[in-house]
DNA sequence: TATGAATCCCAGTTTACGTCA
DNA sequence: CATGACGTAAACTGGGATTCA
C-alpha cells in the first residue's frame, strides 16, 4: 500500500495532533469506556487497608489455588483449567514466581478479595525465600496470549473483567491491571512513533513543495523584470501552478477582464494548498 | 454544596531478567 | 564460561480526575 503523503499531511496537520490523541483513550477520565466505575457489585466499598508484604506468585497454579480463589467456582475456570493444565505440561520451564518483599504502598488497591488471593499465593510460595531481593514475574506464553486476546477486545477492564481474568490466569487483579496499564503505554508509544514518522514524511513533502514554489516565484520575478508587459502573457503555462480542482490559473476568465490575467503572485495566491483536503476549498 | 475516601488511569521511573557481543 | 551493556517488561510512584457517601 502506498501512502499518499499529501493526504496524510492534510489530515494530520489539519487535526494538529497525532491520531493517538484524537481517537481514543486520551483523557479517559472524562470519557470512560466502561461502566466499571459504576459497577457497585464488584466494588469493594469497605476496602480495608493493609500494611502487608506480598509474597507470590506461582505462575503455575495449583489446583488448590484455583479452587480457592474467590471461594467459589467460576464459569471461566472451565477454560482456564484447560489452559492451566497446558501450562503444567510445560510447567517446569514456564513456571515463574514473583515476590515482592517491599512494602507495597498501593494499599488502596488491596480489597478483601485480593487479600484472600494473596493468602493463597503466599501459601503457595511459602517455601520461597522471604527476605531475598524482589523477584520479577515473567508471564508465561499462555498468560500473555490470553492477556493479549483480552486486550484486543477491550483495552481497559472493568472490575469484573479484571477479577475474572485474574482468576483465569491465576494472577492477582493488581497484576492484571498493571499489565493492561503497561500494555496501553506500549500501544501509545508505538502509535506515537508511527505518527512521528508520518509527520517527518509530511515535513519533507512540505519542504519540497516550499522549495518548488520559491523557485517558481524567482522565475516569475525574473521574467517580470526582464520582459515588458506584453511578454508577460507568454509565460509557459507549465510553470504556473493551477488549482488541481478547478484547473484555472485564477481570476481572468472571459468577460471584461479577459485581457488581464492574474497570476499566482497576487494578494490572493491560488496555489494548491496541501493543508486542505479539498483543493477547491482554496478557490 | 463541600469534602474526604476510594478508585481509576496515566506518565514517568525503577528494577529484575533475558539476550548478545 | 564469565561479564557487562542493553532492551524489555513487571512493578512502583505520584498525581489528576471521577464517583459516591
Amino acid at each position: 500500500m502506498v501512502l499518499d503523503t499529501t493526504n496524510i499531511c492534510n489530515t494530520r496537520l489539519s487535526l494538529g495532533l497525532p491520531s493517538t490523541f484524537t481517537t481514543k483513550n486520551h483523557n479517559q477520565n472524562h470519557l470512560p469506556q466502561f461502566d466499571d466505575h459504576h459497577d457497585q457489585d464488584v466494588k469493594n466499598k469497605s476496602s480495608p487497608k493493609f500494611d502487608h508484604h506480598f509474597s507470590l506468585t506461582l505462575g503455575l497454579p495449583s489446583e488448590q489455588a484455583i479452587n480457592n480463589i474467590d471461594g467459589h467456582p467460576k464459569g471461566d475456570h472451565q477454560s482456564s483449567s484447560n489452559i492451566i493444565h497446558g501450562q503444567q505440561a510445560a510447567s517446569s520451564v514456564s513456571a515463574v514466581s514473583s515476590f515482592s518483599n517491599s512494602s507495597v504502598k498501593r494499599e488502596r488497591e488491596v480489597s478483601g478479595e485480593e487479600v484472600e488471593e494473596d493468602r493463597v499465593y503466599s501459601k503457595n510460595c511459602e517455601d520461597q525465600d522471604e527476605e531475598g531481593p524482589r523477584k520479577k514475574l515473567r508471564l508465561t506464553k499462555e498468560q500473555s496470549l490470553i492477556l493479549e486476546d483480552s486486550f484486543k477486545e477491550h483495552s481497559t477492564l472493568n472490575p469484573k473483567q479484571k477479577q475474572s481474568l485474574a482468576n483465569r490466569l491465576n494472577l492477582r487483579p493488581r497484576q492484571v491491571e498493571v499489565w493492561f496499564q503497561n500494555r496501553r503505554a506500549r500501544t501509545k508509544l508505538k502509535q506515537t512513533e508511527v505518527d512521528c514518522e508520518l509527520l517527518k514524511k509530511c515535513c519533507e513533502t512540505l519542504k519540497e513543495e516550499n522549495r518548488r514554489l520559491h523557485k517558481e516565484l524567482q522565475e516569475i520575478k525574473a521574467m517580470k523584470l526582464a520582459a515588458p508587459p506584453p511578454l508577460y502573457m507568454q509565460i509557459p503555462a507549465a510553470t504556473l501552478s493551477m488549482c488541481p480542482s478547478c484547473e484555472r490559473i485564477s481570476g481572468g476568465g472571459g468577460g471584461e477582464n479577459s485581457s488581464k490575467i492574474s497570476f499566482s503572485i497576487g494578494p490572493k495566491p491560488h496555489f494548491y494548498s496541501p493543508f486542505t483536503n479539498h483543493p477547491s476549498a482554496a478557490c
